[in-house]
RNA sequence: GCGCUCGUAGCUCAAUGGAUAGAGCAACGGAUUUCUAAUCCGUAGGUUACAGGUUCGAGUCCUGUCGGGCGUGCCA
């Protein structure tokens, strides 16, 4: 989420026309899982109190019960399946009772993506593309690109094993399918060149085969460019692989609470009574999703990360709090100088380069294009992290070494003001890209 | 079995085929009467899993071996 939120920022801000659109699951088995737990295991009291929390107990109940490895568990797989393509099939109760829940969970989705300022153009979830899906089947059937196959239907491919499953024996249909009908929509609306899917690599094999179907789908038509942009796996602190399915909204609320109340801790100590308590806590909000999202960035997004509480709340060192001090002193040099920024940025008096520092700054200042090129060119916000490292790395140094408003004469404070102001708007421009917030002190 | 992928400093990670493989954390030693010490300066830490090959040049490409992860028709 975070990773696409930085993409669309920086390929808008590159000059693509970017439309985002939240494929978000609301059609699948998941909610047969909560068909079957609000059908046997409901806690109406609980579920009048809050839905929301009983729904996704609910989930995980009956996710925890599936996922045993014994005759029960597979027995049960087999009960949601059925509430499933019930809903599919369009049996009235079932889609009554999904049309109570998709708002509820929706909010709580909302409500997450908020806190973390992210937001989408679309979202139209796999449900949307339900009417489309039937006529899709019959028509690939048709055209002779699928057929049956034991009793399903699916699109089999030259070189691999196995076929692309677009519809089960019970007349469900599945992720193939919407995906394909997702391609036909979005075409047909949006024109698009380039089409990106940003889900974890494991999904590689189905994106690959997902993207030879189209083509088979679309032959003769332009068809635009398919691109899986994969990220990594999250693994746990004894590498792993993270389960986040069991209630993860839930560990990224708490995760960024802790996040905010660190940051709020170190800034009573910093700033304390000279700040109003309103401002402490707005900046502590921007500080410790600031490192959340920057401890997500940062890294190669192919690469498998382990996931480490430490890590994700560090802010020493190469996180976004080191970004944000900085341009929180040139912030800081500003206030206490009274500087008039517009007149500076107005004044066409020259940088001047003497000390190290300086010119050490001032080519790294030379350098954002580069970075902005190169996150664009990969799909790699982590590119854009080191270089705003890098920068702030430089300016750290530029503010040890070089006095701005105690310079030994006016036209050295003049340049210094200058590589400052510089400074602070790329650094603040490319965290915005990042969809990280600067905060003026700390 | 087959396919994909990864293996880089104690830990977490960088490095369009190009210079002496770089950061952060942890460790150790320094820096504050001077614009914010959430900082800076320095020390130590490497046979880039292993063995071959291609190349003027390989962490990166090819082959093999070992080890980890993932995937492998009716989940998404």
């Amino acid at each position: 989420t975070m990773i696409g939120n930085a993409l669309v920022r920086i390929l808008r801000f590159y000059g693509h026309d970017v439309i985002s659109d939240n494929h978000i699951g609301d059609w699948g088995t998941q909610f047969g899982m909560i068909l079957y737990g609000y059908r046997h295991f409901l806690d109406k009291n609980a579920y009048e109190a809050s839905p929301v929390a009983e729904l996704s107990r609910l989930y995980r109940h009956v996710r925890q019960l599936m996922d045993q490895p014994t005759e029960e568990g597979k027995q049960l797989g087999k009960l949601v399946l059925e509430e499933t393509a019930k809903l599919h099939s369009g049996d009235p109760e079932n889609l009554a009772l999904w049309k109570k829940f998709v708002p509820v969970c929706m909010e709580e989705i909302e409500r997450m993506y908020k806190r973390l300022g992210v937001e989408f153009d679309h979202t139209l979830g796999e449900s949307f593309y339900q009417p489309m899906l039937a006529p899709l089947v019959d028509d690939l059937l048709r055209r002779g690109i699928a057929r049956e196959t034991e009793g399903a239907i699916g699109i089999f491919l030259d070189g691999y094993e196995i076929p692309v499953l677009i519809r089960k024996k019970d007349g469900a249909f599945l992720y193939s399918t919407t995906d394909l009908a997702t391609v036909q929509y979005r075409i047909k609306e949006f024109q698009p060149d380039v089409m990106l899917y940003l889900t974890d690599f494991r999904q590689s094999l189905h994106f690959e085969q997902f993207f030879k179907a189209a083509a088979l789908m679309e032959a003769g038509q332009k068809l635009p460019e398919l691109v899986h942009v994969k990220f990594g796996t999250v693994l746990g602190e004894d590498g792993k692989p993270f389960k986040t399915r069991s209630g993860d909204t839930v560990g990224l609320e708490s995760l960024l609470d802790e996040a905010e109340s660190r940051a709020l801790a170190i800034l009573e100590k910093n700033v304390g009574e000279e700040s109003e308590s309103s401002d402490l806590s707005e900046t502590a909000r921007r500080i410790g999703l600031g490192a959340l999202v920057y401890a997500d960035l940062s890294q190669n997004r192919e690469s498998d990360y382990v996931f480490s509480f430490d890590k994700m709340l560090a802010m020493n060192g190469n996180t976004a709090t080191y970004m944000q001090y900085a341009y929180a002193r040139v912030r800081s040099i500003f206030t206490r100088g009274n500087v008039d920024v517009d007149s500076l940025r107005r004044s066409p008096e020259p940088v001047q380069l003497s000390a190290a520092q300086e010119r050490a700054l001032a080519m790294e200042l030379l350098k954002f294009d580069e970075a902005i090129e190169s996150a664009v060119r990969d799909y790699r916000p982590n590119q854009l992290t080191s270089y705003l490292y890098e920068l702030a790395n430089r300016y750290s140094a530029f503010f040890e070494h070089c006095p701005v408003l105690k310079a030994d004469d006016e036209s050295v404070k003049r340049s210094r003001l200058k590589l400052c102001d510089l400074t602070a708007r790329t650094i603040q421009l490319g965290l915005r890209l990042l969809g990280i917030e600067t905060v003026e002190r700390m």
